[in-house]
DNA sequence: GATGAATGAGCATTCATTCAT
DNA sequence: GATGAATGAATGCTCATTCAT
């Protein structure tokens, strides 16, 4: 199964979402097509389980560095920003493969659960950083500030850009977030209608 | 052909990517198939027009908010990000299909020019914000915020949040970008290379 | 599409209904898989088409005989009832390979058109040939008439039995009818409950 | 191997015809499918074997009611058929289910030796009410009066009519038998050839 | 220039059966 | 004797593209 896996991800990196097949992942494999489906119900599957183990895995790492509380939140933000940032570079062509895929994998319960500790961590932290903010601030600063982080990695990433630069663009926007959690007026919700 | 293009944009809307097939698209605008290949030359480029158009509208809308130099930057910025926030809402639809369709838009030579175009009006923009930065830390910062900008909107938007948070959205985002372009450090390329 | 039809029937017929695959008809009629799904949006259609010419046709001759007022009724049901073995018998390889395959024919509107003409016509058979009976005897005589006519039909002919033993047994039922339908104690009705 | 019979019937019960997979049956008895081959060589022989106990066990009752001399043959008839009717009514799922399932069941000789049986019954059966008829007349009613009476039990319990119709349906045949048997003229071969 | 019938490779999935353990 | 993972041929169906009319 673990081989299947493997072979899953070679063929969406070779092949492209579009000749992602159940054969050719079999043949990769090197088992039978019967083989693959006594694993996997079907193809969506599959491709489900590629996609929660990265998450599993990044979002792992993420929350580590963001607990740690003996560190300066500051600190803390700019590594985890930065990690996310590598991290998401390193699987960018999987993940790009899997979003053409389509798997349908946010609406599945295990996403969701998967968010949702994702969501009380960051809460935890923005509350952190943002001591005197109210609860619908902080629930916002926390969607906002994660969201963002996401949505910015995601897009530098999948346009191939080098390492490096990567880096630096988690380094960028680290900073960017750092000025939004630190202005006093900093809570955008005060703004809104 | 504008009528294919419009029957198109309904098919993708109505069916979803992956029952956009040449043969619905061709019903609905009422004309064959065959009709549909003689302005076409294949299914991809009829997509990648559609993403041409959006972009093209997009930008448009953008740009003239954005070099319209009687108003001050920061409230050029606010409206400009907002307008973007909101036109990619409006069209979140259209984009999300597209992409799952597949339309390998970014590596065409068209997209490049349009990007080209966008890059130089950013710039510019940039140049009248950060003065005094170097010509190096402008296309980053011009970079920057055409990317990040992007990527969230995308993002917010896809999510099929309401109208109203989008714009909330857009509001926090361009704070957050006037911010960046405010702070006398903002130009996070000084540490760069 | 009638050469989609007769190569069908030709596929039925060699190699019984669980070998019967779109794949084997588009061969037989020398066409591509892809053409035949033009005619017929599934496999379940193109039975389905199948069984109803059938039904259309057996029970075109057996109505006419059967409304030929100027025949007297015995006659008349002597006629139809070994017309209908015959036809029945003609046509039984086809008719127990369509059943087995499954056609889910008895639910279809159409069917249900068909078999209430058939139901119509005998009604108004056994009303000739039981002037006193009540409606519901009538009813009750013309469902017993044709169902049991249809049933023994159908079992004889699939057995194989040759064409001249086949017309032996649709004279002898038809004599079994004349006589329930003679009786003068004939509505099994009264009897009833 | 009496789970797997059971077990075989509650699948086919339950799932249909076209679900009915060894899988199904082996998971449904709880062994493994390994096992199911231990006692079947295939799933033919598994149907075969369904279909033939359900005939050992309709064909015993009738039997038994058949061949109890001290009952008027008139009697005997007319409680075999309504019996044979409600039998078949109640297995009429099962029965439906098996001729969808295609167990070739006619054409193998253990089938073969149970008609002849039921044959044999019905002929000394026959000769009690038609005492002065010749052996060729004898066998064709046999034949007839088994045939048609299970060809519209068959039929009018596939169509899922209600116990009480079933019944009544029953009376109504049997009815009808006992005319074609009580008639002098009765013998159809007279005119035979 | 328009038509639309024809093509056929390609896909996800199922299932009876085998056989090494 | 029991197990159940492995097999792979087979199936119904889709769809971008072509080309004779």
């Amino acid at each position: 199964m673990g081989d299947i896996l493997v072979a899953a991800i070679r063929v969406l990196g070779r092949e492209g979402a579009s000749r992602f097949t159940t054969a050719r992942v079999a043949e990769e494999a090197g088992v039978s097509v019967g083989s693959l489906y006594q694993y996997f119900p079907n193809k969506e599957a599959l491709l489900f389980r590629l996609q929660a183990d990265e998450w599993e895995q990044t979002w792992g790492a993420l929350s580590a560095i963001l607990e740690d509380s003996r560190v300066p939140w500051r600190e803390r933000l700019d590594r985890a920003v930065v990690a996310f940032f590598v991290s998401e570079g390193a699987e960018a062509a999987l993940r790009s493969a899997l979003e053409e895929a389509g798997a349908a994998y946010r609406e599945a319960p295990e996403a969701a659960a998967l968010a949702e500790r994702a969501r009380q961590t960051m809460l935890v932290f923005v509350g952190e950083a943002l001591p005197g903010a109210t609860e619908e601030q902080k629930a916002f600063a926390a969607d906002f500030v994660f969201t963002s982080m996401a949505a910015v990695a995601e897009k530098v990433t999948a346009e191939g850009r080098p390492a490096e630069e990567v880096k630096r663009w988690g380094a960028a926007f680290a900073e960017l977030l750092r000025g939004y959690l630190s202005t006093p007026s900093s809570a955008p919700v005060d703004a809104g209608s």
